[in-house]
Parts: structure tokens; sequence; C-alpha cells
DNA sequence: ACAGCGGAGATTGTATACAGGACGGAAGTT
DNA sequence: AACTTCCGTCCTGTATACAATCTCCGCTGT
């Protein structure tokens, strides 16, 4: 599993997967909000740095106007900030802010995943998770191919969560917490797998996700709602431990956006 | 309390206190933004009405360019939905949604107050929420000023226990979900003034606030969560005795965006 | 009568021009 | 030497022009 050779952080098949697009590829605004983004995601910007709109003529090929609509959306996502006085900067992220950030996923995902259990009404429902859930279970994480297959998988897995909540509001909200780069489900499974202690972090995963699924099935809402948010808390733990490994922590993205201050957290 | 005489739901003092800003009023964007809200919540556009933007030129009285950026906020905002071919529409909601949202409100104060409880410091930090929630107790809710310093304090008491929690991203994610006309905190309060019981749901209401305060003092963090969840229910249970009364239900910012269908909830 | 097709009008997306304001540097004053 | 003030440059916000595309209506053919 753990390949150290090559450190391929910047895989753009990777880094890719994490990037939700959520908007349309075939017009200028849509295109200008990927690169965009993912100038931003790959670390071209310092920041707090101001993004005037001018250079990112040049640099993106398209007009004013499309730009101008990419900043606003990437401020809505929360990568950009506006100042003041007009236009937009880039937004300084430090370690509090991604650990809360996860910590809301979680919160969001045990509502989700109560929900489900509340809400589920033939246990047929669970079949297409189920299927998911077998799919990651065989999955040998041995070739890159197989990591991308789990990542797709695993954003899968949590989708369906979602879906099973029966909520397009809480599917909204979780939608918009996860637009933050690093809060993402499978935002640090990729860094996790450079982990020496990867083997086991996935094993810990999957039973996670083997438990959630049975509470639902049982309609056990609490107790769903109490693995979902510890499920999230392993991400914590990822970070917590990529965070001794400045190689690996430049395998998550946007992570050129966080401050390091000298308290390490809290 | 319940005045009955006169129902003054489109009292501009009462919609415009729910109305959240969050915006620069003196840009011609912004000022089109808050005019399109208004226009929006007040219902002056039937759910799922395409809103083209030349009409609106000359009803906001701006260019095109203001009027693209304040449709597109509005988007975020939830109140309109883009069409896949272009343009926006306004968003129909249902009774579900609006349950599903007063919950999502519910659980993101839930997580605000169980990180309240946990990261509290020093008990002085409480004060200025204590303040508040003394001056609700003393407010008398008899006249038309009263109700709206009543609301204006409620906001206040309700971002007070966001702040205790000490964590941006939560704030972030909470003004998101009450970027939603009818799950902020005080969106049901008018309404409910209205009602037969108004009195005995005030005091119920006080008495929560009481309780969290004292579970967040305390550092009961578990405690503060299930109580601010169950406050959030209170809104609901305000929202299911509204929906008997279609006068009352017409005081909620928002409500011709509803519309019902024939099973009348879940 | 109904489905498929075509064209005209309307509407959005994009580019660009213009104006007002913000920011920074230089010069003058205390 | 430091502070203030003024001016120039840059930048954003706004308006508008243009083009591509979508929609809707009427027409025609089966």
């Amino acid at each position: 599993m753990n390949s150290g050779a090559q450190l391929d952080c910047s895989a753009p098949s990777v880094h890719r997967k994490i990037c939700i697009q959520m908007t349309d590829v075939d017009s200028q605004s849509g295109r200008a909000m990927l690169k965009l983004r993912e100038l931003l995601l790959r670390g071209d910007f310092h920041p707090g740095e101001r993004l005037s709109e001018l250079p990112l003529v040049a640099r993106l090929g398209v007009s004013r106007t499309p730009i101008r609509l990419a900043l606003q959306r990437l401020a809505h996502e929360g990568l950009l900030e506006m100042v003041p006085s007009g236009g937009f900067q880039v937004r300084e992220f430090n370690l509090t802010d991604i650990w809360d950030a996860i910590e809301m996923r979680g919160v969001l995902e045990g509502t989700a995943a109560r929900l489900a259990a509340e809400r589920l009404g033939d246990p047929v429902e669970m079949r297409a998770i189920r299927d998911l859930q077998q799919q990651m279970d065989t999955t040998t994480l041995d070739t890159a191919e197989s990591f991308a297959s789990y990542m797709d998988l695993n954003e899968a897995f949590h989708a369906a969560v979602g879906d099973l909540a029966k909520s397009p509001m809480l599917i909204r909200s979780l939608a918009y917490v996860k637009t933050l780069p690093f809060a993402a489900p499978s935002a640090m499974v990729y860094a996790r797998s450079k982990l020496p202690k990867a083997a086991a972090l996935f094993i810990i995963g999957q039973e996670q996700h083997h438990g959630l699924l049975e509470a639902i099935e049982q309609r056990q809402g609490s107790r769903a709602e109490a693995l979902a948010r510890e499920h999230a808390r392993l991400a914590r733990r990822n970070l917590e431990s990529v965070l001794s490994d400045q190689a690996i922590l430049s395998c998550v993205p946007g992570a050129s956006l966080i401050k390091f201050s000298r308290a390490a957290r809290q």
C-alpha cells in the first residue's frame, strides 16, 4: 500500500476527483471557475493575496465578465472572500478551521445517518449502498487506479447515505460544507494512503461503514448518528498524522492555503 | 398579546427584520438584491416562475449587470435555482423542506451549544448572552415595538450562542441554513404571537433559553446540544399550529413559495 | 388530429467602454 | 524627520452592444 517511492501528490487524476464541479463546463464562466479553483488548490496564490481581474483575463483567456462570475462563486464556496472596499482575496485557513470543518461534516453526516434510519421504508432501499460497501471491501488498494476507484466509491457511499435521508435540505447543507477542499470525505483518503499505518486506517474506516449500515438497517437512529460522527473524526485523526509530514500534507488539496500558527492545535 | 384585530402580516418593519442583509447597501447590486428578495418573500412571483432579466431592469431601476449578480446571489441563498438551459426561476418549497430546514438549524445550533459548553473558558464570557436573556425575560410583548425588540433580542441570543462556540466554520454553516426565509430563528416568532396559545409558547421558549445557558455554563455539552435541538423543534411545532390558519401562515416570510401537496406532512 | 419542422422573437452569455473611487507615491509643510 | 496633502494610476462597479442559443408559435405533412 504505502508506495513511498514516488509521492506524486499533484497527480491531476487524483486532485480532479476531489474538485467537485457543480457547474456547466461548456461555458466561459464555468471553465474559468474550474481553472481558477484548480490554481487556488494547487497553491498558485498566497493566502490573503488580492486577486485582480485584469491579470486573470490574460491567465484564464476569458473576458472580465465570466471572471467576475467565477470569483463570486468561489467566494460563495469559501475559497475567496470579498474585501470591503471591493474585489476578492484568497482566504486563509488555520488548523482549527479545518478541524471544525471536518467536525461540521461529521455532524451533518450524522444527521443524515439518523434520518436515514428514521425514514427507512423498505430495507431494499439499502441495496445500492450495500453494493458500494462490498465493492470497497474487495478493493485491493495496490495500484493508482484502485485508489482512484476507492475514492470514487467512498464519495458515492457518503452521497448514498445522504440520499437515504430523503432530505433535499440536508443534502444542500452537506454539499455546502463539502465545498471546502479539505472537508470532503475523500480529502484525507489519498494522504492517508501515504501514512505508515495506512492499512489499519482503511480497516477501521471499513468497519465504521459496516456499523453505520447495520445501524441504519435496524433503524437505530442515535447509533447511526454517533457512528457517522465518529467516522468523520477518523478523518480528523488522519489530519493529525498527516501534519507531521510536510511532504504528505502537500497531498491534501488546498494545503497551501493553511496558515500554521505557533499553537499546533486548539 | 394576541391582538387579533388587525393582522398586519405585511408590516414592513417586521419583515425587514427577518431579511438578513449580508451585503453592501450602497451599491446597485446590493440594492437590487435586497429589493428582489423582498419581492420574492412578499410573493410577487409564483414558485417555478422564470425570472427574466429585462423586465427586472424596468422594475428595479438598474442595469442588467447588477441584476445578474443579484440573481446569482439569491440562487446561492436558495430562493432561486438556475435552470439548465440558462437563467433562473423561483424555487418552490414544500412543507417537508421547511420541516427539514428547521431541523437542520436545530442540529447546527445544537452543535454550537455543545461546542460552546466544551470550549467555554471563563464564565464571564457568558455575561453578554445572560444580559440578552434577561432583557427578553422582561420584555412585555404587548406592543408592536416590543415585538420587534423581542425578535431582535432573539436573533442576537442565537447569534451569541454561535459566538460562544468560537468556530467561524460553524457560524458560516449556520448562516447558510438561516438564509432560507422560514428557517431563521425569528421566522416563526411573529406568526407565533398570533396563535391562541402564544403566551404559553413564549414561556416555553424562555425556559429553553434558560436551560441552554445553564447547560453551557456547567459545561454539559450533550445536554446543551439536546436542548438547542429541542428549542428548534419548538419552531416546528409553531409551524404545525400556524398551518391551520391561512391568515396567520401568510405572516411567515416566503409563505407564498410553499406548495401544499395533498399529504399534509410527511 | 397529431407529430415534426422551421423561423422569428426573445433571452441569456460574453465582451467592452466608461465612470467613480481606492490606493500609493511624491512633494510640501511643520 | 515625520506627517499631511495632493495627484496620478490602477481597479472595480456599472452600463450597454453583440452574438449565440433557446423558446415558442405557426405551418405542413402524414
